[in-house]
DNA sequence: GGCTAATCGAGACGGTACGTCTGGTCTTGCG
DNA sequence: CGCAAGACCAGACGTACCGTCTCGATTAGCC
């Protein structure tokens, strides 16, 4: 009469299999297939409870964690150190090997899916949204930048070129996020 | 001893099958069989002379334009004016629906083959390096931005940002080239 | 656990639509994509249970009927007379569109893939040997025949003969029929 | 004016290629293709010049002498021995390797194209038919043999045994050659 | 010694079928 | 009802040959 729920235990595993299999192949290499063998899953559970290979990423993803959205530096009054502190321990975790393949899948589900990449892309973004509204906002206290600073436009930019480097599989230099850093500091400083 | 020289024809069908297709599909849905049949040409003439979808696209792309390559606007006297509005030009020859495709196909071939990716990527930020790099010396003689401006930096924000905005789909309005060009603009003003 | 059971509609359609192929076609004019076509099934099906076209053909007419394995023919007194229908009965068998059209496939079949040959050649002279031994040994007992008659090497040579005329689209007429029953029967006369 | 002759050179390879192709492959295996480039000949010349894979084997067996058609045994006074010793060794000479491959290629062949099929059995057959005739006929006149005897019949189920032992890949015998001799040959002894 | 016309090599071309792979749907019985 | 197992239809993949079609570059004789 009452129906079976669904198995946690096989949501896990395939959520698991995508990961793993993420970390060793492309993410266009990863099969639905190959992820229900791997998962010791039948297909058609997959097919029950995702509707897309991007939604499995997506799931597993927002409950495993996306790279870059963990990074926490703490504040020090030099704004210019602690936004290159910052960024450069963002990279750094888009830069091994995982960090780059799930930011290439991402990259490649937002290109195929729209709407899925949109909303990974806002819970990935929001963090650092937040993290750099907050420090710009100390910053405008403390009198270090013009009160009409734009925080929203800096975090996009930060978000925008972190995106790229991913993208080109491109790690980012020191002087790069030096420069980076530079010239939007420059752009709302006092 | 001299075979048959490779047909021209054959060729041109290809890159235009391939265009037509990304104005109607989306890339992953483009189809070898597809494009053979599209360009009434057997598969094996593709194979030959093409390793992979991507690179099919490539010299469609690298032969019939990039988009957001050829805006051409005029200098004028107003450094932001001009920025502003080449940057919407840019944004507009993206935000149409073959600059979409075309941009999100880049952005799939990138992240599945890097190495042509980068080389694509490459073709189409040099003429906006140029354009900006051009534009910042010629602000730079006038005394209007400061000598030593990263105009390199400054393009590489354009391409990132452009990038990003392309990749979710999410044309870029007035108001975020408005942002975009101030904030990028008061790092480097004299 | 359990998985869904192969589907014996698939398996008849593709049986019937390799009798239909053969009826119309050459046996090597036969393919793999056109048989799945026919029967309404998809390549992949076939490929999961036959390994190759002619155990498709093996198992269609092991399962339909091979030709000339069917006569039958009643005993009378007359030995010569009843070889004489028999054998002939069994050349008009094969003498029709369908009957060279299998026999050919039969021996093409044999000259490709021995193995698969043999045993399908077995099944076709098995009733063959068998009709020719009992009566044979008919004969024997009635005292028409030399009781060391070899009945197998006679009946070979029936066989033999046949598959002979098959293979050179020579239908064997009545003066042939004749001649070889003389000869053979003569070497086993009492 | 008087075009360039055709290349006796070019002849000369393709058949040679048929038949090291015919040692080593199947004949359904071979390719023109593959003769074209064993022979350093392009395909155009072996299309020009030849219909179809068959006329070429066909060309290098009349050529190069058919397997069993050479074999020269003397008369003796004892005709079991000289058929028995005859229908050894043309078995002999079907039975190595390349005698069972041109004999599987000769019976593919017949199966598919009858026409040339006909034509290369008469070949192969003639000298077959004219030994076991004049052997027969010396027979005839030393009052072996009932005078009736009809030579042609014997003849050919010689060729249909051996025909159909080459297909089935099944060596001759001496057992299967007494048998066969013992039979045909009482049909006919006075 | 040139002229000329078919032959030759090389291999590109449009096709067809191959056998494989994956996608997404369906059908079983077990738990 | 959830699930594992896997058969099913569908259709793209990349490969192999088919037989046809250009291309120069040779070669014969005959002028």
């Amino acid at each position: 009469m009452v129906p079976r729920p669904r198995s946690e235990k096989a949501r896990q595993s395939v959520l698991d299999a995508m990961r793993a299999a993420l970390s060793s192949h492309a993410y266009e290499a990863v099969t639905i297939e190959g992820l229900a063998a791997e998962a010791e899953v039948s297909k058609q559970t997959i097919y029950r409870w995702w509707p897309s290979k991007a939604a499995i990423l997506g799931e597993a993803l927002l409950e495993g964690g996306l790279p870059g959205a963990d990074v926490a530096v703490p504040f020090t009054p030099d704004l210019a150190a602690d936004l290159r502190a910052w960024f450069s321990a963002m990279s750094a975790s888009l830069a091994d090997a995982d960090g780059v393949a799930i930011a290439r899948a991402l990259i490649v589900i937002t290109a195929s899916d729209p709407e899925l990449g949109l909303a990974l892309n806002e819970k990935l973004a929001a963090p650092i949204r937040e993290w750099v509204g907050s420090r710009v906002a100390l910053a405008v206290s403390a009198g270090d930048v013009r009160a009409d600073a734009d925080a929203a436009a800096i975090a996009d930019q930060f978000v925008a070129m972190a995106s790229y480097a991913a993208l080109l599989g491109r790690p980012l230099s020191d002087e790069r996020v030096d420069a980076t850093v530079s010239v939007l500091l420059r752009g709302i400083s006092a």
